[in-house]
DNA sequence: TGATGTATGTTGTAATTACAACATTTGATG
DNA sequence: CATCAAATGTTGTAATTACAACATACATCA
């Protein structure tokens, strides 16, 4: 009873699998695209930087997330074992770049999803629902990508370090090297995990330096 | 063209709205028992440590949330104006205890929406996808909490702070003030992000001051 | 059991930061 | 325009931390 090479019995034991019945199975399967692949140990399964529209479920092995910093410093920010999903949250966004990478610890088989399927979809007797449900599916993703960006902007142990994210990844955003912020000084602190005057003194610096031109929340990078 | 005194075209320019039919509108309201609820300048809609299966959306005025730390410490985390949703995850998850407070910010109207419907139909056509879906959703809340969480523990600005309200955490977590960590040091100190070695030399000093015992990944809290 | 590599603990020092206290700028309001 | 409150900038100091370098403990395996 093996759809696609993949027993039924594993992948029901899994949370995104979890109450799908046996005569589902199959469909959903070919439905969703589903493709299982085999990772040496260190190949990258995803991409920072790149979009995805699939997610990834481990069938074998193990996976970690990696992030790395400006300067190239790589941490491992979590891992995934038999049975975990990753990349549900860009895969369900489509369009938002990863902020890290996935990457095979060991020898690992994964089973990877389409998701773009799940949103064409309507069911005219419960198309409301549905809709919202794909709704709040598509806000918790978002949140899930700024929360990640947060604790991304604040891992830097200097606030000269945090603050050059922030204000990267906030070029990037706007596609420009000037902008406006969306925080006061004690908002943007708060945001970073620092103090707000050291976080002054340090905007100042970078000022003085020509790194950067400043007046209140309009940021120019230079 | 109201129901439950709600103009569908205020709320179908919302996220959670974006997309449902005007058909559909008035049935999806009276089966997520939406309820309009007015509160006053820094009256509490949702409060921390409590559990919710409401979510909520800013018809009117602004919202804040609000972490508070061990010392009583409150900072503002986030706003949500007309239009924006708050509450997603936890309402998804029903079952976790709330990490932050949502506070009206000024005079403001909110519409509460109880997503326990979400999960409990069943459209026989396409019963699978349906149940990916949710599947999907529960999987992103429970990670938003996780990142939440973390943002939270790293939150503190010594390290003495930030190991303290993780291990607490932990012991919430494990109901005991006797537990194991998943990390080593290095990872420990990734999660809180801060040096391995300022970290090792944190933990002796607490140890030394009878305010916790370890032995490498084992914890416990005096 | 001994050897070896990895994880963890320790220490000293330079650098950074938190904190408090105060100065300045800005924006709103009468 | 004067006044006021809030936001932002500045500075000095004590405290904390990052960092590097090394010591010790622990686990794995021959």
């Amino acid at each position: 009873m093996a759809s696609f090479g993949i027993d039924y019995n594993l992948l029901s034991k899994t949370k995104a699998f979890a109450g799908v019945g046996k005569n589902d199975f199959e469909a959903l399967l070919a439905h969703l695209k589903a493709k299982v692949r085999s990772y040496q140990r260190e190949e990258t399964i995803f991409c920072a930087g790149q979009k995805s529209h699939q997610f990834g479920i481990v069938l074998q092995g193990s996976v970690h997330v990696e992030g790395s910093d400006a300067q190239g410093n790589i941490s491992v920010m979590g891992a995934f074992h038999a049975g975990e999903m990753f990349g549900e949250a860009y895969a369900v966004l489509g369009n938002v770049p990863l902020l890290t990478s996935v990457v095979a610890s060991e020898t690992s088989e994964v089973l990877l999803l389409d998701v773009r399927q799940l949103t064409t979809h309507v069911c005219a007797v419960c198309a409301g629902l549905d809709r919202l449900t794909t709704n709040l599916l598509q806000s918790v993703a978002e949140k899930n990508v700024m929360l990640s960006r947060r604790i991304q902007d604040a891992a830097p142990k200097s606030i000269r370090g945090k603050l050059l994210a922030y204000l990267n990844t906030r070029a990037q955003m706007e596609r420009s090297r000037e902008f406006d912020i969306p925080f006061n000084r004690q908002q943007l602190a708060d945001y970073l995990g620092v103090d707000r005057s050291a976080l002054s003194a340090v905007i100042s610096s970078l000022a003085r330096q020509g790194i950067i031109k400043v007046h209140r929340s309009h940021f120019e990078m230079l």
